[in-house]
RNA sequence: UGACCCGUGGUGUAAUUGGCAACACGUCUGGUUUUGGUCCAGAAGAGUUCAAGUUCGAGCCUUGACGGGUCAACCA
């Protein structure tokens, strides 16, 4: 662990500075926060994290680390509305997973309930807060529109006195929803509408995954995030780029709060968009809920849980949110770059095995009857260290139908009626029979091997053009196959105003086959291990797979320099 | 018609802070190869949204356009 740590750190060296960390470089030449830096991951636990969660998590504790500092986890569950425990047990797994570690720094933001309270009665005090009870409509209306300013409520000048009464009363749940609501005392003609007077507290009578009943009115996310973060002694707030009007609002409670020369400091970055998919957790939800996939682990989602069902390592996820940046543009990530790292990852990394998706039999004619020979085959050609393993051969075997071309094209150059192609590991082959049964279809190839050739080189220096992936039929472990699309048809599908981006679901994003033969060795494997199957791509054991029906996820297809 | 943010090859980012626009993905050649993978060598592709200004010199500074985004939830 401690040497992955280091090359990760090294690869972090040689990358160049990102707009944050050139801020927290002079926020520190600065000497701002006694030279301490300390951010915090602060998902809601209202979903599963997606792709786009990751990249926040590894800027995060990335970013501290880099700078020697720490990072908090902090679930923002001020909204008991949406949510759930499951959620919280989900997000920590994945954190985990990714590979990093908030040690003993796990918060909520629910065990500041109490030191809010006392906030908001303390800004009562002062005359900067007010217990509003207009309906929601008229509050909204009151606030008017961004070119115009909006008009003061009546419950504004409501002395501080009443108001320390009425928020006592709303607290001990005097009041029904939706009666009043807790307001910040600022500028109903800020340009900025979110400084118009500004909702700080609400009533849910609503039990929380945490706090229970205990509560009856919430603070709103504006009213909480920042002063968490000056609770754990935040220093640099990463946020996305929808938070950036928020910031003067984040900023002036933190102002009325702070009694030192240390305050935490928000900066937003652009969310992760990558072609072919969406990443915002209501969509994500739509599809999961409307069974548009099978849950939120399918490999299809862009998930955490579902790119880790799909065969994506954390290595990989990693190098991929080093790969796309912190910047403050909006843009669209091509998903060709994702699968790239789990590619580079994978090839240096995974078993090789040999596994037939679509079968043809070819039977070798001239290779004795019940003969079993164990074929050597090198585990990791990038790898020496993997070692080999041996291989059934016998006078039966499935190649792919893919790999046979009756009467093939110019740029084909695999098996064809009277050509000769090496079979990986094992011997020449040269077909000899085409047999088909009664609709023309070809149900069998018959073909002859060169003894001489064991090993696949021929003694003569005879050259074939192709290798063939291979599977002995007697021996072959029968299994099931996904064979996993873009989920999307478009590349931006959520970027179409005039259209829905179900329109553009992917019809043949999922599909299975159950006919496929794969080489023995793969049965003493464990659940999510990676192989390559030679020629094919990546694939792992998916949570489904038994000892008696296997299953497998194809994570990527190998880069097809074949072109028809 | 307000405030704020963003515009660099097809895509994502860089440009040591004002000095020959670089890297990665993708694409295309060629070589090696017992994976049409990997690896190696190479190519094409932007003159930095536009315009003016400051400057010996601008992707970077200034101003103004244009284009895109965010904000008017008792969500986060």
């Amino acid at each position: 662990m401690a040497e992955i740590d280091n090359i990760s750190i090294d690869q972090d060296e040689k990358l160049p500075r990102n707009f944050i960390q050139q801020q927290i470089v002079d926020d520190l030449a600065e000497g701002k926060n006694g030279g301490r830096v300390h951010t915090r991951f602060p998902p809601e636990p209202n979903g599963y994290l997606h792709i786009g969660h990751a990249k926040s998590i590894c800027l995060n504790f990335g970013t501290a680390k880099k700078f020697g500092g720490l990072t908090n986890l902090r679930f923002d569950d001020t909204n008991p509305t949406k949510e759930d425990t499951e959620y919280v047990d989900s997000i920590m797994e994945d954190v985990r997973w990714l590979g990093f570690d908030w040690d003993d720094r796990l918060f909520y933001a629910s065990d500041y309930f109490d030191k809010l309270y006392e906030f908001a009665v303390t800004l009562i005090k002062e005359g900067k807060a007010y217990v509003d009870f207009q309906p929601q409509e008229t509050i909204s209306e009151q606030k008017g529109v961004p070119t115009r300013p909006g008009t003061d409520s009546p419950y504004r000048t409501t002395s501080p006195e009443e108001n320390l009464e009425l928020f006592a009363k709303m607290k001990s749940g005097f009041f029904n929803e939706g009666d009043c609501v807790l307001r910040a005392k600022i500028d109903m003609s800020s340009p900025n509408m979110h400084m118009r007077d500004p909702l700080m507290y609400r009533i849910l009578k609503q039990p929380h995954h945490r706090t229970d009943d205990k509560w009856c009115i919430y603070p709103m996310y504006d009213y909480a995030h920042g002063q968490c973060d000056y609770w754990e002694g935040i220093t640099h707030s990463i946020c996305t780029l929808e938070f950036e009007v928020h910031r003067p609002l984040y900023d002036w409670f933190v102002d009325q709060l702070r009694d030192s020369d240390y305050r935490p400091r928000q900066i937003e970055f652009s969310r992760l968009n990558i072609s072919y998919t969406v990443m915002s957790k209501r969509r994500l939800l739509q599809l999961v809920k409307e069974n548009y996939v099978k849950g939120w682990d399918d490999p299809r989602m862009p998930t955490i849980c579902g790119l880790r069902r799909r065969g994506y390592t954390p290595e990989s996820m990693r190098a991929f949110s080093d790969m796309v940046g912190i910047t403050k543009v909006d843009g669209v990530t091509d998903v060709a770059v994702l699968e790239y790292c789990i590619r580079e990852d994978l090839n240096k990394r995974a078993q090789r095995v040999m596994g037939v998706l679509d079968p043809i039999k070819v039977i070798v004619t001239n290779y004795p009857e019940g003969q079993v020979e164990e074929i050597d085959a090198v585990n990791n050609p990038e790898d020496e260290s993997m070692g080999k393993r041996k291989v059934p051969f016998s006078r039966e075997l499935y190649i792919e139908q893919e790999d046979f071309m009756e009467n093939p094209t110019n740029k084909f150059y695999r098996l064809s009626p009277g050509r000769e192609v090496r079979l990986r590991y094992s011997y020449f082959i040269k077909c000899t029979d085409v047999v088909k049964n009664e609709q023309g279809k070809i149900v069998e190839l018959h073909c002859t091997y060169d003894p001489e050739t064991k090993g696949g080189n021929s003694p003569d220096g005879r050259k074939v053009k192709a290798t063939l992936h291979w599977v002995a039929v007697a021996q072959a472990v029968k299994a099931e196959v996904r064979l996993y699309d873009r989920l999307f048809t478009d590349p931006d599908p959520a970027g179409h105003k005039d259209k829905d981006l179900l329109e553009f679901l992917n019809p043949d994003s999922l599909k299975v086959l159950t006919e496929c033969y794969v080489e023995p060795f793969v049965k003493s494997a464990k659940p999510l291990s990676n192989f390559q199957f030679e020629r094919l791509g990546y694939f792992n054991i998916d949570p489904d797979s038994t000892p008696d029906q296997m299953v497998f996820n194809r994570t990527v297809s190998l880069k097809d320099g074949y072109k028809k």
